[in-house]
DNA sequence: AGACCATAATCTAAGCCTCGAAGAAAGTCA
DNA sequence: TGACTTTCTTCGAGGCTTAGATTATGGTCT
């Protein structure tokens, strides 16, 4: 079944461009000759192609570079000025809004502090309507180069033009952020899963870099994740795949706050770390309570060293993917000075072939990620689309 | 990242063939017209290809259908007798070996009986090279009609052209029956993992039918499974994905015969049923066994659902899918008495949003299908090369 | 029966696309 | 300055799909 296929011998032309783009935003500079030995393409129509895309000011020229005696090879570039990005991490504590340009340089920061427990819908999306306006302003950018919004939100989204967002920490159970973000902008708006868009941040710019198969576990205060299958974020049917929070360590074990037993967040994330070695914490202390613990080399750690192993484990053998990143401010806590002992705690759970402990690596993007990656949800389809200017308006 | 693309204007023809080659093959039989719906490929386009694929017989005329006062429709459908493709199934007892035509019609059977816990690796081999000539035979079809051979097997394969088989069952360390079979035979030869196989054969003609995602779950006397993402097998990045059966869902739990603790495996598969329930039976009555045991009531079967369900949701919170197919002979048995208990008990594990109840369903295959997805190893590039003839031999 | 209509399949011309080969550009080296 | 090397562009050829016109094949109405 999976019928994908290419039509018209346009879509062909398209497909080329985008292989072309992809080849230079992930590839740096590179001359024609190298993209033409990268892509496959010929050097005709490579040579056809950075025309079109260098007239449409989509990619521009980077630098010379001499060769032994022949002509210099001309370096392109993606034209990192020619669209932007507005990436959104809607926070336990704050709303963060940032402009990118296709360099992925913030060139606008705007945040606004949400107190706990007080996460109106309306007021998360006129913080982040505000921010938007306020990032293009400061970023001295007119609003028709600005590709889209990218937004990053804890829970489960549900796919459709209403972007449902169901969060339990925030006490959401089925807020229309993209309707509500819609009324009031008319950019293209893409809402998913802040783990996710983490998870593709360390795909495309950190130490998932590269491969086409990975799991990217993320613990901060609880535990996220993402899930790559043939190069590209694995969504599900219903964009809730990848929920590794909630895969189940221990049948009947304790109680998690989605209200099932035996989750690996009801074990793993800073908070149920802290709980579990009965430390009060709010949160605004987690991080140096879980840094204390750490310190104290508390038996609670090495125990949650080998429940992470469990679970990664598990993972290995029903994705078995190229690499494991572990991420989150918890997870490189912990990753900094156990890793050795995450790796052998997952080997024990593995058999010896689907798993090498050299796959499991440390995040590179640190816990920021969420707002970086939320705007690679803006980018994918620039991508795709290989510039193809301002497409209708879709939830990723 | 991900760069796939299609390259020249001839890559297009051959894609939109095998767009159409697929709609043919599960679609059924379909005039010109409804094909150039479905693919959305135009009329004139279907007529010239589907003018191809006559001249070379891949497809045939099946009849006609008159339509409301206008010329009727001729239906075409793929050619059964086109080519034919072998299914091989190692399993505990037998080496069975049958040749399909493209109908999936079996033509011909052969059966070797293996003594249990003697899986000679070259003993094996043998069996299965005597018995693709046979079906090749029997079935009087010529050897270069026949698009391949595919093998399913217990364990892990290793990609690779030795196709290194680990199978702790047979004590099979790392057995190159690609290597071994190669010598035997110059048809193109694809091994997996029987219970991929089976998902495979699952998702091609059974519960699975028109799904995008999906898991299947397969209990016999352990436990397999089979990952659809995309309307294809994933095999991860060393084919080793899908492994069901060595999810962990009681962390330092039960001792696996994998060597970790705590997986699936060591709880449900019909050897773990039993185990647990304390009943002593060799293989060959396992199945009676496990009838007494559901007969009875006994509260081993209970637990076994619970710890069902607690697998699943975890597989739901996974992968999101849109369907999940339980098969194999103990799945079969449980879930044809215990289907909604195991819904409830998934369902007690998971949010309510990414999971329907209806999710799980029963395998229609029963529980012989591991040879028919193993044919299906030989179709599926015969349906994407669009019968472009005997390719190179390779190993799926 | 014959004129007319509806639907299916094929044919034809036009517009794109990628490729290979040949040519132009832009340097180095002697 | 001229030979050489390497990079990039131009051009003709061969293919592809599409829209629209044309042919095929039956029913329906008078």
């Amino acid at each position: 079944m999976g019928t994908s296929g290419r039509r018209t011998v346009r879509d062909l032309r398209r497909g080329n461009r985008a292989v072309l783009l992809r080849a230079l935003y992930f590839g740096g500079p590179a001359s024609r000759n190298e993209l033409s030995a990268e892509t496959g393409l010929s050097a005709a129509t490579i040579s056809t192609m950075t025309g079109d895309l260098l007239a449409e000011q989509v990619i521009v020229e980077a630098g010379q570079v001499d060769s032994d005696g022949g002509r210099p090879r001309v370096l392109l570039k993606v034209n990192p000025a020619y669209g932007y990005a507005v990436g959104v991490d809607v926070g336990e504590t704050q709303v963060k809004v940032e402009l990118f340009d296709l360099d992925m340089t913030v060139r606008a920061r705007a945040h606004y502090a949400v107190r706990s427990a007080k996460h109106d819908p309306e007021l998360v999306a006129r913080h982040i309507l505000t921010g938007v306006d306020a990032v293009i302003a400061e970023g001295e950018v007119s609003a028709g180069q600005v590709l889209g919004v990218g937004v990053g939100v804890p829970g489960i989204v549900e796919p459709g033009p209403d972007a449902l967002v169901r969060a339990k920490t925030f006490g959401w159970e089925a807020v229309p952020l993209g309707a509500l973000l819609r009324a009031g902008t008319g950019l293209p708006l893409f809402v998913d899963n802040g783990a996710k868009t983490m998870g593709q941040a360390e795909l495309w710019f950190g130490s998932g870099k590269g491969t086409r198969d990975a799991v990217i576990v993320l613990m901060g205060s609880g535990v996220g994740g993402a899930i790559v299958t043939d190069g590209h974020l694995y969504r599900g049917a219903g964009m809730a795949a990848g929920e590794v929070g909630h895969l189940k360590i221990i049948a009947g074990g304790r109680a998690c706050r989605c209200g099932a037993r035996g989750c690996l967040e009801a074990y793993l994330g800073a908070e149920a770390i802290l709980d579990r070695a009965g430390v009060v914490a709010d949160s605004a202390d987690e991080e140096a309570a879980l840094a204390r613990l750490l310190e104290e080399g508390s038996p609670v750690i090495g125990e949650s060293v080998e429940l992470l192993g469990v679970g990664l484990s598990s993972l290995v053998h029903l994705f078995n993917p190229e690499r494991i990143v572990i991420g989150g401010w918890a997870g490189l806590m912990l990753g900094g000075r156990l890793l050795a002992d995450i790796r052998r705690a997952t080997a024990a759970g593995t058999q010896a072939q689907p798993f090498q402990p050299e796959t499991i690596v440390l995040g590179r993007l640190g816990p920021d990620a969420v707002a970086l990656g939320a705007a690679t949800l803006v980018i994918e389809p620039f991508l795709t689309g290989a510039g193809a200017h301002r497409s209708v308006t879709t939830i990723a």
